[in-house]
DNA sequence: AAACACCTGTTAATTTGTGCACAGCTGAAA
DNA sequence: TTTCAGCTGTGCACAAATTAACAGGTGTTT
């Protein structure tokens, strides 16, 4: 097809980011009701350029045209959404929890099948339907049943063991919140959350530009 | 001090995602008792280069030295965390109840001092200790109490609107975990976390490498 | 005290990402 | 049917970010 962008092994993490934003537009815009979707309506709504956003597509292969259902099928494709994901949350704390009556991403194919947690308190018990399993069972699960995508929301001196055991019971991918930077490999695809981080940028931007007034 | 990469205005993204993970990993080295950390090891445990390291040191004015002490209170400066920040949490949903639970960033001086929400059953209940109040009173709130950031864990159609009310009541800094893209503007920073878009980006990198290979 | 290993600050080179420009297409209006 | 407005796909130029290079510093070993 003569589309030289796509002999590029890995697309940029600054696309990656963007793509699930133009699909949660797109999403939008087809709940609204708009019979077509263009690069400057899509640009204005997520911040940047038309041209950024044809270069995106283009990059990706291209769309054939952009009617906001042809979109969101062509997004979904490329975000891996087609099908469903399974996933089994580690933690069962209040984040753990949270994450858990998300029901939002269900809409996407994302479903939750099991929690696990260290705590034998909460053996045999349920969170929004979802069975609380002891951690210790976390191998045998993974070899019985497909999981996709293993979420972490343990502290962050476990998350490396839980790590190698998800990459042992051939998951395809880690949620992982815990404060730590788990490392993607060949084998296993890591997507690290950091809510903290992210409050410390908020507050360096906030901070700024008072700081380098300050320094001379 | 004839460092030309403080005259520009704001320092890239990139670099305000990388700060605060430079901080943590200060922070765990200084726990572990080392004396000395070099741009090789703080590189190492990051995950990329130490001329990066010492370039992003480079571009926020350089730093005196390379003890633990000295590089975590001055990432602290320039992260600006050396004061308190008072915040408030406007809904009391599960994402809402975890990040009040979150003890975490109260090391570094964030504090949460009240919850709204427009549920009128949570009236005049607690939190882990802090009070929600009806949402109604959010704005005599913010203008009789100092609030530096408002963090949003509401549903999307309201969050523009806590955003007005943040503006007018002075707030510094938006936490925002609805999915809709609020931007900062001179009156305000923004931060939006989408946790949603990090699981979409989590997909799109396992689907990545298969979908390439479908399209020829 | 010389030789070495190792590290930083800083400039320079390279790579990567973004915005621009414009040809060509499509549908509407004249 | 011609003109026009508006949009996309795509190559290219420019800007930004990352990596490399290296001079100068410090502490250690011989």
């Amino acid at each position: 097809m003569g589309n030289k962008a796509l002999d590029k092994k890995a697309l940029s993490d600054a696309l990656a980011r963007r793509l699930p934003a133009y699909y949660r537009h797109v999403c939008i815009m087809l709940a609204e009701g708009k019979q077509t979707v263009t690069s400057g309506e899509l640009a204005k709504r997520i911040g940047n350029t038309s041209a950024q956003v044809r270069q995106d597509f283009f990059t990706c292969g291209g769309v054939e045209n952009y009617h906001p259902e042809t979109l969101k099928d062509w997004l979904s494709g490329i975000l891996g959404i087609k099908k469903e994901h399974h996933m089994v949350v580690i933690g069962a704390g209040n984040l753990g929890r949270a994450i858990i009556s998300f029901k939002e991403f269900n809409m996407d194919g994302f479903f939750i099948d099991a929690v696990f947690d260290n705590n034998l308190m909460f053996d045999g018990m349920q969170i929004c339907g979802i069975p609380i399993l002891n951690v210790t069972s976390l191998e045998d699960y993974l070899a019985a049943n497909k999981v996709d995508i293993v979420v972490i929301t343990t502290p962050a001196n476990v998350a490396e063991e839980i790590l190698d055991k998800a990459i042992k019971g051939g998951v395809k991918g880690i949620w992982n919140f815990a404060p730590v930077d788990l490392r993607s490999n060949d084998k296993i695809e890591v997507q690290n959350v950091h809510l903290s981080d992210s409050l410390l940028t908020l507050s360096f931007r906030i901070n700024e530009k008072e700081y380098w007034k300050k320094q001379n």
